[in-house]
DNA sequence: TGTACATCAGTGAACGCGCGTTCACTGATGTAC
DNA sequence: TGTACATCAGTGAACGCGCGTTCACTGATGTAC
């Protein structure tokens, strides 16, 4: 009756940005009698399930909707089994803001591989830095819940997580910053709020679009948009 | 035993930016008992108080502190008697928020007033505009509450409220940029994104010094990023 | 000016809900010998 | 190779909490006559 879920990869994001996920592939080995692994009493890699089905309810409502109860009820597990793997809630929360935050990041590194390099280092930089900032809102717009999970408020003990050096979108877009600057493209006066500047203003576009005043944009209305406030952020950088 | 509640300008925001408080003054008339007139079994203005209440909640705690039951019970009453002033919880919220929006366009104009013009009209709009955007953020480091309560989303049927012509941040703005084109410092092909942009920036800042990656700031650098992010957004809107 | 009465604006008890967490427990696992 | 046993990883019942909301009610108010 219980275990009967589908596999975690059908309803979590799942991906293997961490290294926690090394025993799923042992998990899901089908044993001679047809049931996998994981219906055995002691299910081998129950954090990471909780992760997942966590971070599903994250993706579908938001860091209001990850509850504990209901993460143990979707792995099929007593809500008491989490304990054994996380210290409470908040730690449950945290972790899944790490994979949301990962999967922005991902995006971000997709988007940039999906369009070809050009020959000038400058057009280049330009190019990087545009295509990061539209993924990032385009995940935002794409996956709200998980987006704004991954900017939710913590309050346990790990609130020093919230680091820009612990921000891998942030090394992304001061990366490219750095070539834009070396390219000559960037106005050194500016140079030291650039990295703030670009992230506020996609940040908050995305958030305006999300739940904010911006929001009736419809499709095509909203990339015209994205595009022309990234063209403004980017002018103003420039000299 | 009930109503020895302090007044509710001590407590509440309560400014006059809406029409609402007209009996306030009649509210408060002190009887020869020595009672106010509050101490009455009809409270005379039981929705005000109960927003004034709900609204210093959101102040204290954000969104998720207004609690119709912990309003009404500040204000010394029932909670069923919210239900003959608010359809419901979500009726309340709304209308703190209207009062947080309000509190904010509030302190963006008290700081634009609070500097003084210069004769030329493209510097003046210049310093208008970089005046509210500071104020934007001031706000919503001052009154972080609120300012999540600002832009908190809603399920109700009222959520075509959130539009841009209903935000009067918005139609300061836009005059602000309107002044600054007139006097030809906005680039014509990026004036279409002048607002979001400017908007997106000092709201994704926000947002970031608060709760994100930019929270641990102090004071000082803090008004160094804030000013430093405000130029390259100025320095995108010009030519 | 006084009175009957409809209406307005409160009351207090209760409901169902679902949460995070704790408790004492037991079944499964793997290691020492 | 088999067995004893410590430890690991689960179980299910229960707790307290506070919420939004509904119910049947009653005290206060103001208006018609």
């Amino acid at each position: 009756m219980k275990h009967d879920s589908p596999p975690p990869d059908v309803y979590a994001v799942n991906m293997p940005w961490d290294g926690n996920s090394v025993n799923i592939g042992q998990d899901e080995v089908v044993t001679p009698t047809g049931s996998t692994q994981r219906d055995r009493y002691h299910h081998g890699d129950l954090a990471n399930a909780l992760t997942d089905a966590a971070t599903d309810l994250a993706r579908r409502g938001g860091p209001e909707a990850v509850v504990l109860r209901e993460a143990a009820r979707q792995v099929g597990v007593s809500a008491t089994a989490a304990y054994r793997h996380f210290a409470g809630h908040p730690d449950l929360i945290h972790a899944v803001k790490e994979r949301a935050q990962a999967a922005l990041t991902d995006r971000m590194q997709a988007e940039v591989a999906a369009s070809a390099a050009v020959p000038d280092p400058g057009e280049d930089a330009l190019r990087r830095l545009r295509a990061i900032g539209i993924a990032y809102v385009r995940f935002a717009l794409a996956e709200p819940g998980l987006f704004r999970t991954a900017f939710c408020r913590a309050d346990g003990p790990q609130v020093q997580q919230m680091e820009l050096a612990n921000f891998r979108a942030y090394q992304l877009l001061s990366e490219v910053i750095d070539q834009l600057a070396a390219a000559g493209l960037v106005d050194p006066a500016r140079r030291p709020y650039a990295e703030t500047a670009a992230w506020s203003g996609m940040h908050g576009l995305a958030l305006l679009l999300l739940d904010g005043p911006l929001a009736r944009l419809t499709g095509a209305d909203r990339d015209v948009v994205i595009a022309g406030t990234a063209d403004v952020l980017i002018a103003g950088l420039g000299r």
